[in-house]
DNA sequence: CCCTCCTAGGTTACCGATAACTCAGAGAGG
DNA sequence: CCTCTCTGAGTTATCGGTAACCTAGGAGGG
């Protein structure tokens, strides 16, 4: 009990059996066991689950490096899942997580299924859904809304008095993903602005440079006369702009070009590319430690905007 | 115990008891407590500890996805680290990571300090050390060889009559990185082959877009005449390359550039890169099979050589 | 009919940290 | 000098799954 007492930092002990307590840990190499710690008392496991659609995405990826490491800094540790855009894939994995008695959860889907919100309920723990902002959040909920970014884009491109434009997406096997969000607030506001989405192109593949490539092609072929393509992502939108020069098309001369994003690779281009900027890191990091908060009891606003910032760049 | 043995698949009850026990196990939504099982019996955890130098790098992350995907499958949880290349923040990861008592290790790093041997030795789980291939592997050694793969690189192009080569890495904070062995073997083979390194450029930056790009433009500002350049990967060859079409450089006429990684990033280039293909997601999958094989008792190879590729492209 | 073996299922003890309780001794106050 | 309080430190019980052990009863053989 003393060492325990010791190393948790609690009352209960004098400085020289502190001490002695110290050095004797040091030289018979203990090391606490968080398996036992956590079984006797549900409370004191600092097992977090987090479950992301892919590892692969650049964004996510992000926000999984800005969690783990805020995380790992507080003192918990990261269980990972991947779900690939699929609420049963999501249950699955939560149903395996919650029998580790993790001190909380952080998902990043657009939706749950029934079995998923049961679960959580009957776990109890905090959950802090990540990315998109859902209408009624379960506990936490961190993000920022897609299809608003959606909205925001297509009124940049009306704006700049394009008004008949084209959506390249890819769905990687799930339409229930934000993108589709994305998409969803695009085609209403550019209604809203009068113009016209002459031609949407939602290849099969898992969303990448290849896919904007291909479907730019794809939708191109069909003749649809464009003033600007808005793409699934950044790297879409890169796939699209090589696709585009390859034809000899001036970007944005005669057609423009938006992505979703802020990715690294949309550095290298010539021209800065139109996009909306995402702080992944930030994300991350607050959603960390607003679940931290949570569970230390701490206040916590249910519902966190984090900003997101549409880049004017010049490929519109 | 009945419960407990049906739930685990042993055999010392009828199909009676059985169905009643999975009836009920269903009716009130009973979930085995993880936690208790890995605390009862060492041996019986679940957990695996997987570190890895960055979350967002894609070639990581591919192996990444394909372990946990792997482990998933078999019934394994990934309890994920990251230590920037620094050996320290290996080792402090390890120390908490081995507190959970997981039942096995999977690490990608270059080195490990002595305190992560210690520790790893004290644990006595099995590991896997993945990516490099150490000259003598703790356990479990899945990879090839960076240095080789340099090696390779160079006589491709010096085969090509380029003699006269640039290389242009990045240190994301640390030299202790595979590319570092890339850097040494390509320049081993440069020699051997009878050429010349006239110029090398090691930017501060995390390697990426950018860092390709101005590692580049630093390069070539101090006036070297170069046949080819060796990017410590794709995406700084691509950076590269962006920056050599700014300045009107034809490739591979003017002067020849070649990656390495195998990432996707390159499909959309107008010429196919020359690069080093990197099978991570079979690394991954075959990396987890060894560990589980490994736990299960089964036979399994000290060292496993994942062949890499070298891919000619048409940008040398 | 008795002995042995086998099977289905139950009982006990254990893993390690820690909440809650207990206790010894020191020091203070009357 | 006695009691009361406070502090440092020890003891007990607990979490849930499971290895190891135990037992009742049935089957089968001699």
């Amino acid at each position: 009990m003393t060492v325990s007492r010791v190393l948790r930092g609690g009352a209960g002990f004098s400085d020289a059996t502190r001490a002695r307590v110290l050095s004797e840990v040091d030289r018979v190499g203990y090391v606490p066991n968080r398996i036992a710690a956590a079984f006797g008392r549900a409370g004191a496991s600092t097992l977090i689950g987090v479950c992301v659609p892919r590892l692969t995405s650049p964004l996510f990826a992000s926000v999984l490096e800005a969690l783990n490491a805020t995380f790992a800094r507080l003192g918990y540790q990261t269980m990972i899942g991947v779900h690939n855009h699929a609420s049963e894939e999501e249950e699955t994995w939560l149903r395996m997580a919650a029998s580790w008695k993790p001190a909380a959860f952080v998902l990043a889907s657009r939706a749950h299924s029934a079995g998923t919100v049961k679960l959580l309920r009957s776990t109890g723990v905090p959950v802090a859904e990540i990315w998109n902002l859902t209408t009624k959040p379960y506990d936490l909920a961190i993000g920022f809304s897609h299809y608003d970014n959606g909205v925001e884009m297509a009124r940049l491109i009306l704006g700049a008095g394009r008004l008949r434009v084209g959506y390249v997406g890819a769905l990687g096997g799930q339409k229930t993903a934000a993108g589709h969000l994305r998409h969803m607030g695009f085609c209403d506001g550019v209604a809203d602005m009068g113009g016209k989405v002459v031609a949407t192109e939602i290849v099969e593949e898992t969303p990448g440079f290849y896919a904007g490539f291909y479907g730019t092609e794809t939708m191109l072929a069909r003749g649809a006369a464009l003033d600007a393509i808005y793409y699934q992502d950044d790297e879409m939108a890169i796939g699209g702009l090589a696709y585009l020069g390859k034809i000899g098309a001036r970007v944005p001369e005669d057609i423009g070009v938006a992505g979703w994003g802020g990715m690294e690779a949309a550095s290298i281009l010539p021209k800065r590319l139109t996009t909306t900027a995402i702080p992944t890191a930030r994300l991350g990091k607050f959603a960390a430690e607003a679940i931290v908060s949570r569970l230390r009891g701490d206040p916590v606003d249910d519902v966190t905007i984090i900003e997101t910032r549409l880049v004017p760049g010049s490929t519109i």
